[in-house]
DNA sequence: ACGAAGTTTCAATTTGTTCTGAAATCGAAG
DNA sequence: CTTCGATTTCAGAACAAATTGAAACTTCGT
C-alpha cells in the first residue's frame, strides 16, 4: 500500500531501488513498526515516518520522507511536528543547508521513556483529573441510597488508586534521563 | 452512535438519566473510560459497554446494556464478544433467566494484566516474530555494503531485545493469577 | 527589500472504521 | 420436532480519521 513494488529503477542515488535486500528489509521493518502503531492509536503515516528514520538512523529532510515513503508534503509536515512534539524525533538544520532534517531517537530505552512520558501527559493526566470530578459528583449526592453510593465510590477509588499509581511510577522511569526504564526492566527481570 | 441529527452530545443520556447524581456520576466515568479507549486503539462502544459493565458491578443483560447506551443489538453482539475474548467480561446465566448476563472483572490489578495479556498475544508476539522474519530477509543480503548491513541490523536488534525483554517480562506478570502487576509496581515503588 | 527555497496550514476529499437493523441462526422447553 | 425468545451475522449506512494539494506564510541570501 505504501511503495511501489516494481517501478523502473532510477539512477539518483537517493532513489528508492525495491530490488534492494537491504531496502527491502527496511520497508518489512516500516511496514510492522506502522502495525503496531496503528493498533495503539498511533496515526500509521506518523509511525511509518518514526519508523523510516529510525532504521536509516541519519537525518533526512522533508522532501527524502515524501520520496521513500510517497506521501505528501503536507502529511510529512504535520506527521514530523507530531514526532517533535513527543520528542522521539529532532529537527537539525544542517551547515551550509536551508532545509531542515530530522533524526529519530536511535536508543530504544529512551524512545520507549519518551513516547510513555508523552502518553502519560496527553491521556493518563487528564484521565485522573477527569475521575477525581468524577468522585465529587458522587460525593455531593445525598439523595442516594448510601449503601449504593459506597459501592460505586470504592470502584472509582480502586481504578483511580491504580493509576495513580501507575502515574507515579511512570515519573520515576521517565526521570533518569530515558535509563529508568531500562534499569526498570532489568530489576524486575531479576526480582520477579 | 447516535439518533439525533447533528448537534448537542449525547442528548439521550441526559433526556434518560438526568435526574439521578449516582447515574450521571456514572456516565461521567464511562465517558472518560471510552476517551481513554478510544486514544489507545479501544472501539468506542467497546469501552463504553466494559465501563458500564464495571461501575454497575452487577450482571447486565444486553438488553439492560442497548438500553442504558443507547446502542444496537448487534453492536451490543460484537462489543461484548469483543470483551468476552480478552478476559475482561465473564458470560453468567442467571437461575431461572434465558437470558445471559454480563460481568466485568471487578479487581484492577487483575483487569490490567487481563488488557496487558491480551495485547501481547494480539500485537506484541506477531511483532517479534516479523522482527526475526525482518532480520532474516537483512542476513540473507550478500550485496550490500557490510557496514551499512551491519549497522542496519544492530538496529534492529536493539529494538528486538527491547521488545523482547518486556515481552518476557509480560509473562512472568501475567503469570501469578493476575496478581504479578501489582506485585511489580509495589517493588518498584520501593526500589526505584 | 525582494525573490527563491522551504515549511505550514486547512478545506475538500479520500480512505477506513464502526454501527445499525433485519434476517439467519441457535437452543431450550414443551 | 416445533416454537419462541435470545443471539449472532453481515451488507450497507453513517461516521470519523487521515491525506492531499495549493495557497499563505516564513526565512535566508543578496
Amino acid at each position: 500500500m505504501s511503495l511501489s513494488p516494481a517501478n523502473a529503477p532510477r539512477p539518483d542515488e537517493d532513489a528508492v531501488l525495491a530490488g534492494d535486500p537491504l531496502d527491502r528489509s527496511k520497508d518489512a521493518f516500516i511496514a510492522h513498526w506502522a502495525d503496531m502503531g496503528s493498533s495503539w492509536g498511533v496515526p500509521r503515516s506518523v509511525a511509518e515516518v518514526h519508523a523510516l528514520l529510525f532504521i536509516e538512523g541519519r537525518p533526512l529532510c522533508a522532501e527524502d520522507i515524501m520520496e521513500r515513503l510517497q506521501v505528501s508534503r503536507g502529511s510529512v509536515s504535520t506527521t514530523l511536528r507530531t514526532l517533535a512534539d513527543w520528542g522521539i524525533v529532532t529537527r537539525s538544520r544542517q551547515r551550509g543547508e536551508r532545509k531542515e532534517f530530522f533524526e529519530a531517537e536511535q536508543d530504544v530505552w529512551n524512545l520507549l521513556s519518551l513516547i510513555v512520558r508523552a502518553r502519560k501527559r496527553r491521556e493518563l493526566e487528564p484521565l485522573l483529573a477527569a475521575l477525581e470530578d468524577t468522585k465529587a459528583v458522587a460525593d455531593d449526592d445525598a439523595s442516594a441510597d448510601p449503601a449504593a453510593l459506597k459501592a460505586h465510590l470504592a470502584r472509582l477509588d480502586s481504578m483511580h488508586d491504580a493509576l495513580r499509581r501507575l502515574d507515579r511510577l511512570s515519573d520515576r522511569f521517565i526521570g533518569r534521563g530515558g535509563k529508568g526504564l531500562d534499569v526498570a526492566v532489568r530489576l524486575l527481570s531479576s526480582l520477579l
